[in-house]
DNA sequence: CTAGTCCGTGTGCAT
DNA sequence: CACGGACTAG
């Protein structure tokens, strides 16, 4: 039974094998890390016996655990693969908060706050008490709360940290941990948890019920966890409780690629696994199937330059391929173009799909122009990301009355729809409402339901009629929620809240893609009811329904009709895929490497890593391009090409631009010769170094892309300009230092003007040529 | 209490 | 630019 282990080789094959103790998998990029996890499980069944309810898989997205659990499916059959507990950190451990969370205190059908939900309780918290939202920014205080979360940290450990109140103190919010406090009750009140209290609370439930942990500790026998260099100390101290038993834990990540310290992630749990393990067996894929040897040594030549990460060696044995393309454009809208264009040509003239294109970015922001000139092309796209569905303002509204039926004290929830649709409920009603919950210590929804109790709420007669009508409509959502299958519940809801109505009234493109929007959300409800009435326990209600729509993501929802279109989307989300053909668009200095990053070493590593994630997904072609110009904050702003350019070695890259040329008109020349006194700031006195004192500014074309020998022409958009120093005095014998390749010797020079080159021996590099209008050099 | 308008501010990735 | 919040007039 295990000829299904044929075609790994021989480290994948012994990661699959090696079923006992702990075990940690690092695995390059494309080197088959998702094959070795599928076959590990269906050989822990077909060949150990394992059953599967004694499986813990941890995966990164839910759509990666449904493609696993179909794979390992046709190994051992697809009933036996569906009892797998498989998924992500988030749905497993909010699942098993449904059964558990009661000894917390919480209901089992407690609502799951996300960001934005999150975002506005903190708001609502910052203005009861009275605080200066100047100071106490809704996004910082998310952060800041967030963060204490990843790293269990309760108001209870803030206010015994001396530490942490002075980090706030000095920030001016003294009244963080206030903050935090009160955030805290008015969620439990609520009935709510935000993304970080299902680990959080997963976590104290664990350390604070032993017989709880115990009866999980015993369940998964087995625990594999996936992207493990993307874990959060939370969910590292839940591994390992869970796992402390047995010891069958398999970790699999790569160091390389961890992308999401921003949010909690914490790189040293890969690092330092075998100090946290005992006996730790560690297997390396080092061999990449995806990529071409150009682009996985031009990815190596880019990580290099980070030096905390475990040593590997990735390799491949495919095709040398294509140069990684690098192309200059003059603005953002010309970039899209551009990409446009050589989709549109490769497709035509090439065996290419739409599909086999990514068009990948580090900002959400930057999808725009590219899909304008996509849409201007009738290339179909679709976009990942940004603005998902199930966030989208018309969803989230007809989804708040959803909650409401199922956990009507769902405070967020509340608030979005008692006066949507307009209902002659105003802000200093609820204003009055919440006062009166805060002094009671209750949610909202209780104030309501008794409010004849509460005859001092100064609230005037007809407010308080129409309150009444609003709880009368609720109540009678959640009986029909009691009662009726999901999608009966939400097609009344939408009839009867007065959404569908509202949002009928709008006839402009926008109001109509709101209702269709509504309407594929019912599209959905139908679908999930159908699936379940197809599964032995199937809970049509729509509480299953609910139970993790919080939690699910575009990703999530395959759509036939998305086949064969280009995909568009940022980074982060593209970890794990991998497409024949990537332009990785907008590598410019404050955008990529982003702007926040660039003053610490641990976030530009990460950046670095994010660009390697990038470039790994590439499996035939890799373009990377940058404009002059772009569009941010509604302004032009000028651009300088990302520093990440300069750092992959020269002979993987294709300088093509023709736009790009290096010869400059000699009125130009003339204006960089005028300005050629000031040089000293300009000039890096750290060469070599760290970069980040010696970034150029604005305008000096310290170009990463040395020209190709044999470009001509100069285009007249081609508008360089700057100050910066050309040595025209240099000459064979001259010593010089060049920020990248060191100290070296010239050993003749090439051309004149602006095409004058030196052929410099360096003593680190070798022998390079470059065009002096572009080199820092430094004469020593 | 609603609806209309102006202002200002930010946008970094996301379960 | 584009959204949300604040302000003002009915």
């Amino acid at each position: 039974m295990t000829d299904f282990l044929q075609g790994l080789n021989p480290p994948q094959k012994a990661a699959v094998e090696a079923t006992e103790g702990p075990i940690m998998v690092i695995a390059g990029a494309g080197s088959g890390k998702t094959r070795v996890l599928t076959m590990r499980i269906a050989y822990l069944m077909a060949n150990k016996g394992v059953d599967p309810f004694n499986i813990l898989s941890l995966t990164f997205t839910n759509k990666a655990a449904r493609e696993m659990k179909e794979r390992i499916g046709k190994i051992v059959g697809p009933s036996e693969a569906k009892n797998i507990w498989m998924g992500t950190f988030h749905s497993v451990f909010a699942r098993i908060l449904r059964v558990e969370g009661h000894l917390l205190g919480y209901p089992s059908n407690f609502t799951i706050y996300d960001a934005e939900d999150s975002k506005k309780a903190i708001n609502n918290v910052i203005k009861e008490l009275n605080l200066d939202k100047e100071i106490y920014k809704t996004g910082n205080v998310a952060r800041r709360i967030s963060a204490f979360k990843n790293g269990l940290i309760t108001p209870r450990e803030y206010f015994n940290s001396p530490d942490l109140q002075e980090q706030d103190a000095a920030a001016r919010m003294p009244q963080l941990g206030d903050v935090f406090n009160a955030y805290n009750e008015k969620n439990f009140r609520a009935g709510a948890m935000d993304f970080d209290d299902i680990l959080l609370q997963t976590y104290t439930l664990l350390r604070n019920f032993p017989e709880v942990l115990a009866k999980y500790q015993d369940r998964f026998r087995y625990i594999m966890v996936d992207e493990y260099q993307d874990t959060n100390h939370a969910q590292y101290l839940i591994v390992k409780a869970l796992a402390n038993r047995f010891q069958n834990i398999c970790v699999v990540g790569d160091d390389a690629q961890s992308i999401y310290a921003f949010r909690g992630a914490n790189i040293q749990n890969i690092l330092n696994f075998q100090r946290d393990y005992d006996n730790v067996q560690v297997y390396k894929l080092e061999q990449n199937y995806r990529s071409t040897k150009n682009i996985v040594g031009a990815a190596n030549s880019l990580i290099a330059k980070n030096k905390n990460q475990l040593p590997k060696n990735v390799f491949t044995e495919n095709d040398g391929g294509d140069q990684i393309v690098v192309h200059k454009t003059v603005s953002d809208s010309d970039e899209g173009a551009w990409v446009a264009r050589t989709i549109f040509e490769r497709q035509m003239n090439e065996h290419f799909d739409y599909s086999d294109f990514a068009i990948l970015y580090r900002t959400n922001a930057q999808s725009r122009a590219m899909e304008d000139n996509l849409r201007r092309k009738n290339i179909p796209y679709r976009i990942y990301g940004g603005l998902s569905f199930y966030q989208r303002k018309e969803v989230k509204d007809l989804l708040a009355y959803c909650r409401l039926a199922i956990n009507p004290k769902d405070e967020e929830a509340l608030r979005r729809t008692i006066n949507y649709p307009k209902r002659g409920i105003g802000d200093t009603t609820v204003e009055r409402l919440t006062v009166k919950a805060n002094q009671e210590n209750r949610a909202i929804w209780e104030i309501l339901e008794n409010i004849d109790f509460f005859p001092d709420l100064d609230i005037n007669r007809g407010a308080i009629n129409k309150l009444k009508d609003y709880v009368t409509k609720i109540n009678s959502y959640r009986i029909l929620a009691e009662n009726s299958d999901a999608f009966e519940v939400v097609n009344h809801i939408s009839k009867t809240s007065g959404l569908m109505r509202t949002l009928g009234e709008d006839k402009t493109p926008e109001g109509v893609s709101r209702v269709e929007n509504i309407e594929e959300l019912l599209n959905s409800v139908k679908e999930f009811v159908e699936g379940q009435a197809e599964i032995e326990e199937g809970n049509p209600k729509l509480e299953g329904f609910m139970q993790d729509v919080a939690l699910l993501t575009d990703q999530d929802k395959d759509d036939p009709n998305d086949r064969n279109k280009v995909s568009l989307m940022t980074i982060h989300l593209a970890k794990g895929l991998e497409f024949p053909v990537v332009f990785i668009v907008g590598m410019e200095e404050n955008l990529f490497p982003s702007m926040m990053t660039v003053n610490s070493r641990a976030d530009l590593e990460e950046e670095r890593r994010l660009f390697y994630v990038a470039l790994t997904r590439a499996e035939k072609q890799a373009y990377l391009s940058f404009a002059q110009m772009r569009y941010r904050w509604g302004k032009l702003v000028d651009c300088e090409p990302s520093r990440f350019l300069e750092e992959i070695d020269d002979k993987y890259l294709n300088q093509s631009t023709p736009e790009f040329s290096p010869f400059l008109s000699p009125e130009e020349l003339q204006g960089f010769r005028q300005k050629r006194p000031n040089t000293a700031a300009q000039r890096n006195p750290m060469a070599g170094g760290d970069r980040r004192s010696a970034r150029p500014q604005r305008n000096s074309p310290r170009s990463p892309v040395r020209p190709p020998a044999g470009m001509k022409k100069l285009s007249d958009q081609d508008s360089v300009s700057g100050n910066f120093e050309i040595h025209t005095d240099l000459d064979a014998g001259q010593r010089v230092k060049h920020p990248r390749f060191g100290m070296g010797e010239i050993k003749s020079m090439e051309g004149s003007g602006a095409n004058k080159k030196a052929i410099i021996h360096f003593e680190n590099v070798g022998e390079k040529k470059l065009l002096l209008k572009f080199a820092k050099l430094e004469k020593i």
